[in-house]
DNA sequence: ACCGGCGTTAACGAATTCCTAACGCCCGAC
DNA sequence: GTCGGGCGTTAGGAATTCGTTAACGCCGGT
């Protein structure tokens, strides 16, 4: 955030992306805007805004499966605009991956005071790197790529999907049942023996030695850790 | 975040109390209670709450004031209870340092939602991780890692259950029947031989000298504490 | 229709973990 | 002095878990 604060804003009718532009426009944010999900998630891609405001009735898709895409690699506050205000939208929204949940018509000062905290937030938590780094590993969150020493290895969506869920959480053990949920989604439960193949063809790809895993460490009757994340500058 | 969650309530009225109680209990956090101001405000120095939630109509004091206050020393989320939803009472909290405003009468699926965000917010905020330490002994309740002298001792799941359960009540003697029960579970009586085995190995990969325990000390007839922790910075 | 990539399940050897049993020790009770 | 209970210690086999490979079905592209 080295100038003015850049607020992405996501939503669709020109008459309110009017009104906030005239709102935020009195005070030094940048702004940017999109009409559609598709646009939004590639200006929250390039651009890194520090807070985005997310309209939840976009016409080409859904705004709770925008901000978990969203979530997948970036820490970004986002604070959902709605016009629906029942306790299910909110409790579905916050838990997507929501920073906050604000129903229309609201109020000017209360937005902008819950940008500013947003702000707060994003400034105390410092710089949440897109890409973690384990000795020869590397895995960039925001391009999906991977690489060890330097090479680009593939990986399928579920080993990626596996793999990213552990980097997230990298030096902490993710037992068996959480890492089930991140990458099948909560239901499942009887993917554990899946869970081991997958993890065998993850070492192959990315382990010196699979035998020997360095990198990803199981932890038996509990589950598989990563080991922590080298220490930045 | 040792264990469950643990949640500050600052609230005068009792009924509100209650409601919240019953609320928050079907859920696994832990809960401290305070009814007015300055005893919230010492709860929240002694106690190190994952998130507090302020009832700003409290008799002994301004909620705005005690923001502030907590402020000056801690990022603790807070956030606000208030009966008043005017926009200005809203933004004033919001600046005074609160990171969420809630309107009476509030939804209790959406406060959990909103808690259930500033949990989050507490974990990727990066701190280190709250650890018990005694002596050489080191033991990570959230990322699972035991160290001795700094370097990584290996338990097995039952062995860490064992330990994790000591660490917590350091300092405080657990009967036979509390581990058993920590352990095991609840309904298993006839686990008192192998508590000694455990207790066996896990001596022999924490103590300096096994045969005399220093950290993990037996209760004759009564069970097994763990030293106290050593005090915090 | 063929083929290759992908996800899942099945099967089996190997490693790990867990509990029970057995024995020796210490210490208080009688 | 001796008995008995609580505890520490060790060993062995049962049960669970993990890693690994192979096979099957699904789907999209050619």
């Amino acid at each position: 955030m080295a100038t003015e604060p850049l607020i992405l804003l996501i939503e669709d009718e020109a008459p309110m992306r009017r009104f906030l532009r005239a709102a935020l426009g009195a005070h030094p944010y940048r702004l940017l805007e999109a009409d559609t999900m598709r646009a939004g998630l590639a200006l929250a891609a390039g651009h890194a805004p520090d807070v985005i405001l997310l309209d939840l009735g976009l016409p080409d898709g859904d705004g709770l499966d925008a901000t978990s895409r969203i979530r997948e690699w970036s820490t970004t506050p986002i604070i959902v605009l709605s016009a629906r205000g029942l306790e299910g939208d909110k409790v579905a929204a916050l838990d997507a991956g929501a920073d906050d949940y604000l129903t229309k018509p609201f109020s000017v000062g209360e937005l902008l005071a819950r940008i500013r905290v947003a702000l707060r937030h994003a400034t105390a938590t410092g710089k949440p790197d897109p890409a973690v780094v384990v000795g020869p590993l590397r895995i960039d969150l925001t391009s999906r790529i991977v690489t060890v020493n330097g090479v680009e290895v593939h990986l399928t969506p579920t080993e990626y999907k596996l793999l990213a869920a552990l980097a997230r959480f990298s030096g902490r053990v993710l037992t068996h049942r959480q890492l089930v949920k991140e990458v099948w989604g909560g239901h499942t439960t009887t993917a554990t023996q899946a869970l081991r193949v997958h993890m065998n063809q993850i070492r192959h790809k990315i382990e010196a030695n699979p035998a020997r895993p360095l990198l990803i460490t199981t932890e038996p009757g509990v589950g598989y850790r990563m080991k922590e994340q080298d220490q930045e500058v």
